[in-house]
DNA sequence: GTGAAAGCGCTAACAT
DNA sequence: ATGTTAGCGCTTTCAC
């Protein structure tokens, strides 16, 4: 069995409370105490139990994360961001996946509560306002990526609308005049706001983003690859914005068989900054980065000051970032725009 | 504050010993009082603190999830199948992504001990032998994916000479004899397996795949594309195997460029049934699946006995199956090549 | 069939 | 500066 703390006490010749208070470094006592109470810990190899201080103490350093459906693309750089943040407070993650399937939600919220977690922050596929969770919960919540229709929830998520207008802007700056946009299901909410980003900075050069220059499909190659062949047919568009890497490698690969140079006669933008995609796309796309690592952090961090007392009700929306490739290599004249703090995070 | 069980015990005008007894299904007892505790904990919201019960029991119904090296594309699958099979032990799973990073690693062993899981998974990026972790856990342990070193440990991977095998079989079947290879860095086993594993289908066959019709390099579109450029050049190939789907679309872009028809001159055969890669590609690319799902629900499974004492040491390696699509469409003649039972569970 | 009591491993007042 | 005591929420003998 592994030692308890009765077994450092003893062998260090102290009381149990004294033992204690030695380990986690409260109360005043001698020095060499201290330290010899530490080094039979060591000795022993003693890890404390968890469980059993959070007894106590009532925290358990333990956050849970339910993701309402499942693992996607966006997941594991968000993953990454909160578990570094949580490390910081030696906090431990939770997983739990609900899969679309309101029994299983349920189900891990009575899990989560069962475990006395110290708060959870709810995920899912889409920035879209998601149904707040169906009861009032014993911990903070915190929404990232998704939001919560609830405005008296705490939710962080993507400033889709700055990444639209981040997307157009720098086509704008390639000296484009002609700009078309062929993106995702008109019913996704960042679908829509990126069409209003990219409108408000042609507007800012005196430019207009007309319906007719829109493409909504399916977030797939095949949509940009068909848009493609469409707006080349039909006038003379100078640059297109991509709702996704998916759709931008489409429209590059149709742009390609029509002999039309990237990015001398059409530049391209992306979404998402997806780097197999990016990079495999000839030439490079230039893509609007989520920074989605970095929500990650911010969210934890946020969960953590909730669980403090301190919560932090509304939306909150980060902004975006570029990630310029010779798709539409203009170059960043401000530094806005590049917000990567991002350790090596696997991306796809 | 959430009710403990003396609320309960109270509410219910019993002992503290009697409600535990019967809210967990027990001893012996009236079923009316039985009921009538149920009852109560149900009004009262109850739900009893596990951490507080697993001080006691000594198990407390979670497993550690530990990767070394983040959560890359094979990941997510692996994790929704082991988080099913843990969920039918009303098990959670604690998430530790240790980035390659031994100090890390260690870190995160300290933290799942005091944590005092019930057994840990470990997994990685490629299924070559990992290092085994530092030191003497107490706690049962179970490679997925990646493999131990240590051949008193027990790993449940892929596997990948199958996989090779059934490739090259479907190609085979679909009328190719003269058959390349276009794969990732040899210094990855699995694509050495791979290599053996359509060596012994061609040799089933009569057939040879020589050295030269091997092309060895990184996994990423533009080996297969420059692979496949010298190949029509140099000789009448008419089916190739590729390491990855990535390869494969790079392979199939290639070819399409160069006129020549798949599958009719050229049948392609790809790896990893990456859907959202797969279907892009035209036509559709034929994949080998390595059922990651099913891989991490049996080895939560295995994990669980060990737990219960019945450890499973040594290298188990699950079969792959093949995704029939237009690239390679020779119909199925058996059924052992499609075992995904997998459950929508995201892809990309 | 039910309850009293002890204890799981730890922390925290309160002595001394 | 250190030890005594009580108790966190639950389970589990062992009496009654």
């Amino acid at each position: 069995m592994a030692p308890t703390i009765r077994d450092i006490a003893r062998a260090a010749g102290v009381s149990v409370a004294t033992a204690s208070k030695g380990l986690n470094g409260k109360g005043r006592m001698r020095p060499e105490t201290r330290q010899r109470i530490l080094d039979t810990a060591r000795e022993l190899d003693f890890r404390p139990n968890r469980n059993a201080s959070s007894l106590t103490t009532g925290r358990t350093y333990t956050v849970g994360l339910l993701t309402r459906d499942g693992y996607g693309r966006f997941t594991p750089p968000l993953l990454g961001g909160v578990e570094d943040s949580l490390s910081v407070d030696t906090a431990s993650l939770l997983l739990c996946d609900a899969r679309r399937d309101a029994v299983r939600e349920r189900h891990y919220l009575d899990v989560l509560a069962a475990r006395r977690v110290d708060g959870l922050i709810v995920t899912g596929r889409a920035t879209d306002p998601a149904p707040p969770l169906p009861r009032s919960l014993p911990f903070p919540v915190l929404y990232a990526y998704t939001t919560s229709s609830n405005p008296d929830d705490s939710s962080i998520t993507v400033d889709d609308e700055h990444g639209g207008w981040l997307a157009a802007r720098q086509l704008l700056r390639q000296g484009c005049r002609r700009i078309a946009h062929v993106t995702g299901p008109i019913s996704v909410l960042a679908v829509r706001e990126r069409v209003a980003g990219a409108r408000r900075a042609l507007a800012e050069a005196g430019l207009e983003l007309p319906d007719e220059l829109i493409t909504y499909g399916p977030f797939a190659e095949r949509t940009g690859f068909d848009a493609a062949q469409k707006l080349m047919a039909d006038g003379k568009v100078d640059g297109i914005f991509c709702g996704s890497d998916q759709i931008g490698r489409g429209v590059a690969d149709a742009l390609g068989g029509l002999g039309v140079g990237i990015p001398d006669d059409v530049a391209l933008v992306g979404f998402d900054n997806w780097t197999l995609i990016a990079n495999a796309t000839r030439p490079g796309l230039c893509s609007v980065d989520m920074n989605l690592y970095r929500l990650g952090r911010l969210a934890a961090e946020s969960l953590l000051r909730a669980i403090d007392g301190n919560p932090e009700p509304g939306i909150r929306r980060l902004p975006c970032s570029l990630a310029i490739r010779a798709s539409c290599p203009a170059p960043i004249t401000d530094s806005t725009e590049w917000l990567d703090d991002s350790p090596l995070v696997p991306d796809a």
